[in-house]
RNA sequence: GGCGCCGUACCCAAGUGGCUAAGGGAGCAGUCUGCAAAACUGCGAUGCAGCGGUUCGAACCCGCUCGGCGCCU
């Protein structure tokens, strides 16, 4: 084993017993809980690099309203799956699936211990879950189902979905189109009704040994935390990085403009409401997103807590997650040691 | 001290003798298998400042009290 620079946690790399049960540690949390800064600290005393599971973060000249962590932020410390495309380019869950998994063998190969940090929910979980075999979205098919809710209402589709998927229309609301043309566009494509394919699924899925960390704060300190830092993303190039992106043409109903922040921004350029009440707007906003987050986490299975007090220095937040991570390596061990198979 | 106006949910607010007290905002709870920082769903007064009265029936009419605002002295 190679020492490290933190004398407390020698673990450098990982065993070959180790890397044989695929492990990976996963930290997730509502947005401005301070993920990133944990993280970056805890990638330092493994030696290792982070994947971000962020939805946002992955555009190109979007930096300040995504709260992508600085160079200097970033200490040294390698961050994969940012800065992967144009705003007016799209991206999804699978796209971040394919990636992300194949940026985790190669660090297994290094024999280094991946660190996933993420906000995005649905990202996190079909990286440790899978993803059924649906084929991936057809943005020609989506278009036209859009344009078929256009002219003929959610009622309309509600009613089509109901015929060529009975299952999934019993689970969705008539008036969620998204996902109405979701379950439509897959049985287009392939003929059988999606609710058959994640029947098949289930989440069922393992392909690493994660270790799942949720970092969370009493909820009216979340809050002010998010109100704090948009007021400094306000104060720090959130309305020129903004413009400027609108200056290069990028449209505001690009995938990467609608995102909370830019899409505050741009309606306050554009004269839609005035300062005060595009802050009040993005503040809510905001507020109501941590929410949702904590809604889906709360059913994250496997999930090991750990509540930050106002009080705690980040010193002590990362020795708490590393006493987690010391104990979930050694488990993998002990498993090794089994002689079951 | 006198006169007037007002008091409905956390906030705004409709209702001015008769269905179960509109609506909006904020908030809370939830759903989620390739747009997820998206999209979608659900939820609030057994009570109308308080007490008493009139009435078959009162948020609504009357009286007193409390609170707020305005004007006068």
């Amino acid at each position: 084993m190679v020492v490290t620079s933190c004398p407390l946690h020698a673990m450098a790399s990982l065993t070959e017993g180790q890397v044989r049960r695929k492990p990976l540690v996963v930290i997730l949390g509502p947005t401005a809980v301070g993920k990133s800064r944990v993280a970056i600290e805890i990638a330092k005393r493994l030696d290792s690099e982070i994947l971000t599971a962020d939805s946002r973060q992955v555009y190109r000249g979007m930096d300040v309203g995504t709260d992508k962590p600085s160079a200097a932020a970033r200490q040294g410390i390698v961050h994969h799956l940012i800065d992967l495309i144009d705003p007016d380019e799209a991206f999804n869950a699978g796209l971040f699936r394919q990636q992300a998994t194949h940026l985790i063998e190669a660090l297994h190969q290094r024999r280094l211990l991946p660190l996933v940090v993420g906000g995005t929910g649905l990202y996190v979980r079909i990286l440790l879950q899978g993803l059924c075999e649906a084929p991936p979205s057809d943005p020609r098919i989506r278009a036209q189902f859009c344009e078929e809710a256009r002219e003929q209402g959610h009622e309309h589709l509600y009613a089509r979905l109901a015929s060529a998927d009975p299952v999934t229309a019993g689970r969705l609301h008539p008036r969620d189109t998204s996902k109405i043309i979701r379950a439509l566009e897959v049985h287009h494509l392939s003929g059988v009704p999606m609710s058959s394919f994640q029947a098949e699924h289930g989440f069922s899925e393992r392909p690493f040994s994660a270790l799942v960390i949720g970092l969370n704060r009493e909820r009216e300190q979340v809050y002010r935390r998010i109100e704090k830092r948009i007021d400094w993303q306000l104060a720090n190039g959130l309305l020129e990085e903004t413009r400027h992106l609108l200056a290069r043409g990028y449209r505001r109903d690009d995938p990467g403009l609608t995102g909370l922040g830019y899409r505050h921004a741009a309606a306050y350029l554009s004269g839609e409401c005035d300062q005060a009440e595009m802050v009040r707007l993005f503040k809510r906003d905001t507020r109501r997103f941590a929410k949702r987050q904590m809604t889906w986490f709360r059913r994250q299975a496997e999930t090991a807590w750990l509540m930050i007090p106002e009080s705690e220095p980040l010193e002590e937040t990362v020795a708490r997650a590393m006493r987690l991570i010391d104990s979930f390596l050694s488990a993998l061990d002990a498993v090794e040691e089994t002689p079951t198979s």
